[in-house]
DNA sequence: AATGTGACATACC
DNA sequence: TGGTATGCCACAT
């Protein structure tokens, strides 16, 4: 087996599957990555994000409580939540309606 | 090698 | 309801 890619690049590539209009969580991404008790590492590899040439749409990604506490990493702490919007998902007080709703679990959705 | 850090999660008060 | 504490683990210095 070869060495596993960066952490990193692991989560980038599962935030890139997030389909336009979902959002996850950072321990499901971690869970996906067989390492469910990293999801900190998750958050954390957003920050790298803005580093990366590749998009990352981190902004479909939230806490367990669909709580948007990553928008101070954005540009400005409007961008999450507009771009979150603009894709049909409502989004009051930094805080995702209906958050299980559009929760997207990569376990199922990718078919481990 | 050791220490610090963190966009989490959970538990406790 | 919200602050504090702890566990957790990969990465930076």
């Amino acid at each position: 087996m070869e060495k596993h890619e960066d952490f990193f690049q692991d989560v980038f590539a599962v935030v890139r599957l997030i389909p336009k209009g979902r959002v996850t969580n950072y321990g499901a991404i971690a869970k996906y990555l067989g390492a469910a008790r990293s999801s900190r590492m998750v958050g954390w590899a957003m920050n790298a994000a803005h580093s990366q040439k590749k998009k990352v749409p981190a902004h479909r990604v939230v806490n367990r409580n669909g709580m948007l506490t990553g928008k101070h990493h954005f540009s400005t702490p409007y961008e999450m939540q507009e771009l979150l919007e603009k894709e049909g998902i409502e989004v009051k007080n930094d805080k995702i309606v209906d958050f299980q709703k559009h929760f997207w679990e990569p376990m199922i959705e990718l078919a481990i």
